[in-house]
RNA sequence: GCGCCCUUAGCUCAGUUGGAUAGAGCAUCGGUUUUCUAAACCGAGGGUCGUAGGUUCGAAUCCUUCAGGGCGCGCCA
């Protein structure tokens, strides 16, 4: 349920029946006639600008047909009532006594889907896909955790949701992550001395990694890195990979489905998928132009195969081989595209980090050309995290190999703190993340002030001795809410359309914005009996209002609705 | 040179896909507790929405110009 949407179409539907009477000829879409919130200092549930835009469509003065409006609407329809025509030709609406009773008893009633904005699309989430050579890092998490919630925001909504990694277990970088974890071996077997060169991998991971792969091959003596190589490779990107999951777990986020680019070259997808452009001439053998910018040396002018990423909105066109002949990454992440494609999904989503910015528009293009336009992959970049400590940066060494990871993030904060920090801005834009400040118990930590008011109402119920699943009955008769009442019973009203929008525009960030502020409402709602007695809730043990009760059940779902989509716990004692 | 993102209060940021007097938190100043959890609350000050134009009844929001900051720009992965 959503008290906007179900407005608008009582409201439109009254309009439209009486379209003669008000004089209107251009009816033939309500677009961009909303129902929202009314801003604050009007106290009024809802505001309605469909006088200002069926007077513009119909040039007949907007004041004028808001308030015949307004009394077609108080005439016919019993959910109202008061209603001003305010501003430029707004109307402002308040609910009848009847129809916010009924609005909350529905909500009562429904608690576990409250929000909900049904749908049942197929979707596909790629996120976090980090290297499968080495741990995570800090920067990986922010991606890690959007896409998670992103998944459970989706899914709330019913609609079918694959989480999905993808393992770049294939190329050089294999190769040099073998050598390295061999040069470790080498080191700890035969006390040779690792002599870090270019391109490998100085991580004490590697250590460790080469410690568990001697313990589990006793019997190998490695000394021959040739011959080592697939065994090597092979048991490196198992520890890794275990590694990874380790972290994600921690994070509280499962994958459904790792993908791994070897299989996926092994199966010959990426001939298949290249077979199929080349079959809608997509592909072209050419040449590329230098890249502009900073030179690059090891540029060659060499006859190739390209994607014509342009003919999609691409910015140039797209080498599909690299100088040997062999599949560019971007050809593999093509093979893995169509995959995805015809694994029948009709959203995908990409979840990224800063440092891709630049890929986006080419595998968007390689989505449109592979599903004539029929699958829309939609990238998301989540900007990057900076670290603070005290207030102050937290600089990454640039020692090589030397970075904060995963494990050192989760080792001083805990996971809800993470979660709910991660997402508390819009993916767009840079993070601040301060250690200190999260751990704070107080209200600048956002995480506490919204966990503490549940905590608040859990210890209510205590007291009470009821429990937030009881039935709660409210009688017309006596009914009445007081200011502080009648602001959180909006905010709640407000809940559908904060889950509509952050699932619709990819925008989880908003969940933890909105809680925040409700968090504040409960928080003065409480705080009123400090000042006055007669706002306590409880007199002799008992509840004084039964619509206290109400509204702090209805704060309570919400509240848990959303810290379950956002994966962070709720305590009931702090 | 090109692409993407950002520019809103002293600081960090929201701003419901064009609406009403632009909002939070932090910081600053002042107040509240023999308690249903003060780990909280109440109040005050603080703004040319980067710049210059345009679109219209109406712009922080849409279009264009310019300036500043971030990320990226290989036939690496």
């Amino acid at each position: 349920m959503n008290i906007f949407e179900e407005n608008i179409n009582k409201i439109t539907a009254l309009i439209l029946k009486n379209q003669k009477f008000l004089k209107l000829k251009n009816l033939n879409e309500f677009k961009g006639i909303v129902v929202e919130s009314p801003p604050e200092q009007f106290n009024y549930d809802l505001s309605c600008n469909a006088g200002l835009v069926l007077g513009k469509m119909n040039k007949i003065d907007p004041k004028e047909l808001a308030d015949k409006i307004k009394h077609l609407i108080l005439k016919n329809l019993k959910d109202f009532q008061d209603i001003e025509v305010a501003g430029p030709g707004f109307l402002n609406l308040k609910l009848s006594k009847q129809s916010l009773i009924s609005n909350i008893d529905k909500i009562l009633k429904n608690k576990k889907t409250y929000g909900k904005k049904n749908s049942n699309k197929n979707y596909n989430i790629e996120f976090v896909s980090a290297n499968p050579t080495g741990p995570m890092h800090v920067g990986h998490c922010r991606g890690a955790i959007y896409g998670d919630v992103l998944a459970n925001l989706l899914k709330f909504n019913g609609n079918k949701v694959t989480k999905e990694y993808y393992i770049n277990d294939y190329g050089n970088q294999i190769n040099n992550f073998a050598k390295s974890v061999f040069l470790r071996i080498r080191e700890i077997k035969y006390n040779e001395k690792f002599i870090l060169e270019a391109d490998l991998y100085p991580g004490e991971y590697i250590i460790e990694i080469g410690k568990k792969i001697i313990d589990s091959n006793k019997k190998e003596k490695f000394n021959d890195f040739a011959q080592s190589l697939e065994l090597l490779k092979k048991e490196s990107l198992k520890h890794s990979m275990n590694l990874i999951k380790l972290d994600l777990k921690e994070l509280g986020i499962e994958h459904d489905n790792f993908f791994s680019e070897r299989k996926l070259i092994e199966n010959k997808l990426v001939d298949k998928a290249i077979n199929y452009l080349k079959k809608n001439n997509y592909v072209q053998e050419g040449y590329l132009q230098p890249p502009k910018g900073e030179a690059d040396k090891t540029w060659k002018k060499i006859k190739r195969l390209i994607f014509k990423s342009t003919l999609f909105g691409d910015d140039t066109d797209r080498a599909l081989q690299k100088n040997d002949g062999s599949w560019t990454y971007f050809a593999n992440d093509v093979g893995y595209h169509m995959d995805k494609v015809n694994r029948n999904y009709e959203y995908l989503i990409n979840v990224l980090g800063a440092d891709h910015t630049g890929y986006t528009k080419r595998i968007t293009a390689a989505v449109n050309a592979l599903s004539e336009n029929k699958v829309k992959l939609n990238c998301k970049v989540c900007q990057l995290v900076k670290l603070y400590k005290n207030g102050k940066p937290f600089k990454m060494s640039k020692r090589a190999g030397d970075f904060i990871s995963a494990q050192d993030l989760l080792n001083e904060v805990n996971k809800d703190s993470i979660r709910f920090m991660m997402l508390n801005r819009s993916n767009d834009v840079e993070l601040d993340f301060d250690f200190d400040k999260v751990l704070e118990k107080s209200k600048d930590n956002p995480v506490f002030y919204v966990q503490y008011s549940f905590a608040r109402i859990s210890s209510l119920f205590k007291t009470l001795n009821k429990d937030l699943d009881d039935q709660i009955r409210l009688d017309p008769k006596t009914f009445t809410l007081n200011d502080n009442e009648i602001k959180i019973l909006r905010k709640v009203f407000e809940w559908p359309k904060i889950i509509e929008t952050a699932s619709t525009k990819y925008e989880p960030h908003k969940i933890p914005y909105y809680l925040y502020e409700l968090a504040t409402l409960f928080h003065s709602y409480w705080s009123r009996g400090n000042d006055d007695q007669s706002f306590k809730f409880i007199k002799d043990g008992k509840i004084k209002k039964i619509e206290t009760l109400a509204i702090i059940v209805l704060i309570a779902t919400v509240i848990q609705r959303g810290m379950s989509i956002l994966g962070v716990s709720l305590p009931n004692k702090m």
